[in-house]
DNA sequence: ACAAAAGTGGGTAAGTGTGGGTAAAAGTGG
DNA sequence: CCACTTTTACCCACACTTACCCACTTTTGT
């Protein structure tokens, strides 16, 4: 189960680090791409394989919208020894990434943000929106 | 599985990079064609047999224009040792190329496009459309 | 307080992207 | 069918980016 929240700058050569307590769980190898808020998903290679075969089923023409935005932004990333990663500049772009990075574990996959626009988010989230939901799934 | 985005700039010879994280479910030769949304579309020669004999088994009649449009348009490429490609013009009119390309991998394809085409296209993306797709296939 | 782990900086080598010369192939007109 | 022009294929070159490795400082845990 992957958890936590981590704060990290890039450095000089636009890397970031990624949490060593995630790492494990993610696996050598992972999948980022653009999701929806703004923010990069990270999969770990046998959830991103699971997602796969979900898609395959499913008629083409009701999913291309959605296999382009997963596939077309997704990159496989590898940490350095240090454990660094490189976010590729469409990736930044999309979540408006200029130095500041939080990344959060979220049960089945990782999250990357800009730090401002994560607090912002943070800042605005609705606890009450967030009850109502858990009322409806009987949580 | 293909994918991953790569920007490219047509050379003075016309030629583009093809990306060499592709290259090799690719294969060395394979078929590029017209496709919808103002694309152009490359599939590996496995993928283009297997489509090609799910059209065969397909009543001429209502295949006619798909096949029109997907076999007279195509043409085989080959990169060259650095990994490029050279795009027929009428696939570059098709697509609106004139320097700025992207190529995206999406799941058993490639697609080729004008860099700003797909800009606009991306822009025009309606996040909400895709969260709601995604629901209905319960993911 | 000490050792181990984590976070950051940076050098070097390999990989990638682009330009261009030359030879082969294809297209065109007589 | 041949000569000429244009296009395409193949090779070499080089700048730039990324991957990989080593080093140092700061933080964490005991």
């Amino acid at each position: 189960m992957l958890f936590g929240r981590y704060e990290y700058a890039l450095d000089g050569k636009s890397r970031t680090n990624f949490p060593p307590k995630l790492r494990s769980e993610m696996g050598e190898t992972f999948y980022i791409t653009k999701w929806l808020d703004g923010c990069i998903i990270g999969y770990a290679e046998k959830e991103w394989n699971r997602i796969s075969e979900i898609l395959k089923e499913k008629s083409m023409v009701k999913t291309r919208e959605i296999q382009r935005m997963l596939y077309a932004n997704a990159t496989d990333v590898t940490p350095d020894k240090q454990g660094r990663i490189l976010l590729p500049q469409y990736l930044k772009n999309h979540a408006g990434i200029t130095k500041d990075v939080i990344i959060i574990g979220a049960g089945n996959h990782v999250e990357i943000w800009d730090k401002a626009s994560y607090e912002e988010k943070e800042k605005n989230m609705d606890f009450a929106d967030i009850e109502q939901a858990m009322e409806e799934l009987e949580f």
